[in-house]
DNA sequence: TTGTATGCGTTATCAT
DNA sequence: ATGATAACGCATACAA
């Protein structure tokens, strides 16, 4: 008696086809196998619809060709484009991807870890918070932005390079007296070096600076009151100021023009990110553009070189400088 | 002999704590043993660092505990948010998600599905753009934004009261002569349906309307010289413009400045969506917003849902208007 | 209650 | 070149 139309296996298609089980495995595979053979399985595959279970072939095999991708969300728009490109990048490579939103927080992110190693993920790619996650090393793990010791490979934009291009584009805009906000996570993390970045690039270019730093949860408050002390007359003390992402510029920009200051007339402004509008338009403001593309693509290529000699402990990838409109048109 | 330091399985297990296999099984399912058994169980767990594969439960017990997702895109933000919500909702029914972006691309939407079935997932949650996807009857399917046909459940905003809704809005904030633009897909699908919503609240509220529906591919001048059309004297004869979503709210607004049309002041834009600037701070334009939290549990939920007695061909969640400064701020 | 044995769908080894 | 068979790691029905 057959099983009721449940999902048809190899073993159906075996019978079906009158041929042993090895031989359709074979097929399916590409393997050589008679040509008369290959034709009558064929046949039955087509006839019985049947898929291969990657499960079964997963468990044989030991390897899933899937990444889980922890990112803190897709809410954001560089996170967004990260999992967009990465999971271009691991479709190129026949290789599925597990989202896995954490949601900043540290006990999803070791959660997390937990379910993609149980799921026998074969790698990881990991933009995270948590400070001592705990991951096998049974299982290859890539971090973005944030070096999590020797043995694990850090992808990031070359942050530093990326403060100083902020700095330098400044001056050449014509600024004299500019500042540097930030405000985010304090974990000793990549994008922290845009600030030595842009002091470097300051001073290379006898750039007045002045730096405004606030922490995870502080008030935007204080970088409105922070512009505000630098109000004399109506007059903003500064010329020009490097943003530590696109989306404190464009809070900041805000803040500005409520205050009456022209951008980019008064004051200009640089960001970090390379937002666009919905993802596709135009740049949010003049900004540091970060190469998401080519991020993913290198996380990719760390995680899935079969080979690699040593993997290298950190890639800084080039920044460009991307005009927005919120900065003078002259090197437009 | 033992294996070299591999990864541990229950063998290893069984072995370290001297128990039978079955046992360290019921241990980890947390089925009823005998509590000296379950300590040292757990014990040689911790030691040997155990997990259990889920490749291996997934093929026993044909159920994979992963979903699907096909999305064109992360880098649109409605999409990006559809991909974080149903991220969240399958989390919390400890599911994992396939992410899938499309790109619009027919062939490879097919071939996810292919890809999905063959990992042996336990439904698939798409919004897709190929009007003949085959989807094997065996995998449960939820659509998002267009029927699939009767047996495939659809889940969406109810786009024809939120068109009514622009109108009724316009109307109240004082608009005589409006407009509706679209691009999009010529496809039959839900969002379509904003525009007989619209058509419907300005015949019931006497409102003057003219429509311009642009299909995809079209250059945007068209609507340009559409506007440049209706304007007489410097003065645009419209002083109220629905535009089918906030991205193309965003252009047109744009376009209107160059025009030198002031907005709201001299034409108030109504978008759809509800996209935020950076996902988080405010709205772009004031739009008519798409439940996205609900959309993706209610996907989840119709996946997922065991027992359902006839899963609902189309369901419409209620949207909402939000302010956001592109009309009168009457009733902000 | 605990242990044993079988099978999930596939691949690979081994005879044929 | 093809067919039989074992093994992957786990869950479960059944025996002890």
């Amino acid at each position: 008696m057959k099983k009721t139309n449940s999902i048809p296996t190899m073993k159906d298609v075996a019978l079906e086809a009158g041929v042993a089980l090895g031989t359709v495995s074979k097929v399916v595979n590409g393997l050589p196998v008679g040509d008369s053979y290959r034709i009558r399985v064929e046949e039955a595959i087509r006839k019985l619809n049947y898929q291969v279970n990657s499960y079964a072939q997963g468990l044989k095999a030991n390897k899933t060709h899937t990444v889980a991708l922890l990112i803190p969300n897709t809410l954001e728009p560089f996170f967004a484009s990260l999992a967009y490109y990465i999971n271009l990048s691991l479709l190129k490579r026949k290789y599925r991807m597990l989202l896995c939103s954490t949601d900043y927080d540290s006990g999803l992110e070791q959660e997390y870890i937990t379910m993609a190693q149980q799921n026998k993920v074969d790698g990881i790619i990991g933009l995270t918070y948590n400070p001592n996650l705990i991951v096998e090393e049974t299982t290859p793990f890539i971090a973005i932005d944030r070096s999590m010791g020797p043995k694990i490979p850090c992808v990031a934009s070359d942050n530093f390079a990326g403060g100083q291009l902020a700095a330098e584009k400044l001056a050449d805009l014509g600024c004299k007296n500019v500042a540097f906000l930030r405000i985010g996570s304090s974990l000793t993390n990549e994008p922290n070096k845009r600030k030595a970045g842009f002091e470097n690039g300051c001073l290379a270019r006898g750039l007045n600076y002045e730096m405004k730093i606030l922490n995870d949860g502080a008030a935007f408050e204080e970088f409105e009151n922070f512009l505000s002390d630098h109000i004399h007359a109506g007059r903003l003390s500064f010329d020009g100021i490097f943003c530590v992402t696109d989306s404190l510029a464009y809070s900041i920009i805000k803040a500005l023009r409520r205050m009456n200051q022209r951008v980019p007339e008064d004051v200009q402004v640089i960001g970090f990110d390379g937002i666009r509008h919905f993802g596709n338009k135009d740049y949010v403001c003049s900004t540091i553009v970060q190469p998401a593309s080519e991020i993913a693509e290198m996380c990719v290529d760390l995680l899935l070189q079969e080979n690699m000699p040593a993997k290298p402990p950190l890639v800084c990838l080039p920044v460009t400088y991307a005009y927005g409109g919120t900065t003078s048109e002259l090197y437009k």
